[in-house]
DNA sequence: GTCTATACACAGATAGAC
DNA sequence: GTCTATCTGTGTATAGAC
């Protein structure tokens, strides 16, 4: 969901390789893609890669460090402009939507945490990171919109923030699964309808 | 979640490879095992495996079409014996806690459902059958208690049966990328107190 | 049914020329 | 920074003896 609306571009070699990779481990998963497609997207050869990534843990790193920072700048983005923490909730809902809208793709992260335990662990340490940055944000959504009257819902805001994590995450991969692409904005839409303060 | 309380057990080898396929693909996935990791475990050598399941894509088939049935024995004893639909839902999402606490492990159709892109047809067609017949059976459940009054729920029953095996599949990929093992059960029970009729 | 032996492609990775 | 060439391990899969 990052990288979809950036002001900058940054066309450097790099930042394609990235950009590539982020792209088919959201398709294929992490032990799914391997240098070889991205040295093929890019019409270069695996050893250029290896310069500019030297192991494929350095690879794994590299790429969510971007994604934490651009998710981070989408999220401040979001609090930025949004009327309400209840839109601000449903903006945050649409980065996963706009992100499953492309092929199906699933968030980078979810993709990468069914695969965790063969993952490196600096690559699993930074999806434990995003959780938690993600979740602190949407709690304090959650927390805000519950005193302004935005938002009502039952429970503590992380216990809250955490399920509608959950319930993304999961609604992305049963759409998939079932190969039902349109369920995955109905089941949204369903869920947040509980958060109306009405 | 299937095989954890079999009544009869078959230790055909062949039955063995299958155990051992599931815990892997729980654990690390479709492409994060191979022959050669079923072979160690069960100290034979991977050509013996190839002559019970000649390609990946037939132990895929096998396992799942066990799989699938295992289930819906399991969903069938669920109905024979509990004392409401409420408690029935309560005993489906109870399966899915027994997978993840066994070593945060995820449901073999929400591995493979992230996996998807990379399986073989054969396989993937399995995973939505497993999904719809799921979806089918708590739909079902959803509706009778209802009618019933053992639970209460606004839109279809399909829509909100959807949305509950999206919420315990998002679940465990989220307890698991937050390595917060508790917090499963506490998403879950968060999730059906909303079902309660009081 | 299980074994040894082997084939063949691909994986991640390195050395060194340009 | 990108290339060619190469290394080594691993993956799925087959042939044929026992």
């Amino acid at each position: 969901m990052a990288r979809a609306h950036q002001a900058k571009r940054d066309d450097s070699t790099k930042s394609q390789i990235l950009d590539v990779a982020q792209r088919l481990i959201q398709s294929r998963g992490y032990n799914g893609f391997s240098y070889k497609d991205l040295a093929e997207a890019l019409a270069i050869r695996t050893a250029s890669i290896h310069y500019h990534f030297p192991t494929k843990a350095d690879l794994g790193v590299g790429l969510l460090q971007r994604y934490r920072r651009d998710f981070a700048n989408e999220l401040a983005a979001i609090v930025a402009s949004a009327t309400d923490q209840r839109r601000a909730l449903e903006r945050f809902a649409e980065l996963f939507q706009r992100t499953f809208n492309a092929d199906s793709r699933l968030c980078l992260c979810g993709m990468l945490s069914a695969e965790i335990a063969t993952l490196p662990e600096a690559v699993a340490a930074e999806v434990e990171k995003f959780f938690h940055e993600t979740e602190q944000w949407v709690a304090a959504s959650l927390a805000a919109g519950q005193k302004s009257g935005a938002v009502r819902f039952t429970g503590s805001p992380q216990a809250q923030a955490r399920l509608l994590i959950a319930m993304l995450e999961g609604a992305m991969v049963v759409a998939r699964g079932m190969r039902a692409r349109n369920s995955f904005q109905r089941m949204v839409h369903d869920y947040l309808r509980n958060l109306r303060p009405d």
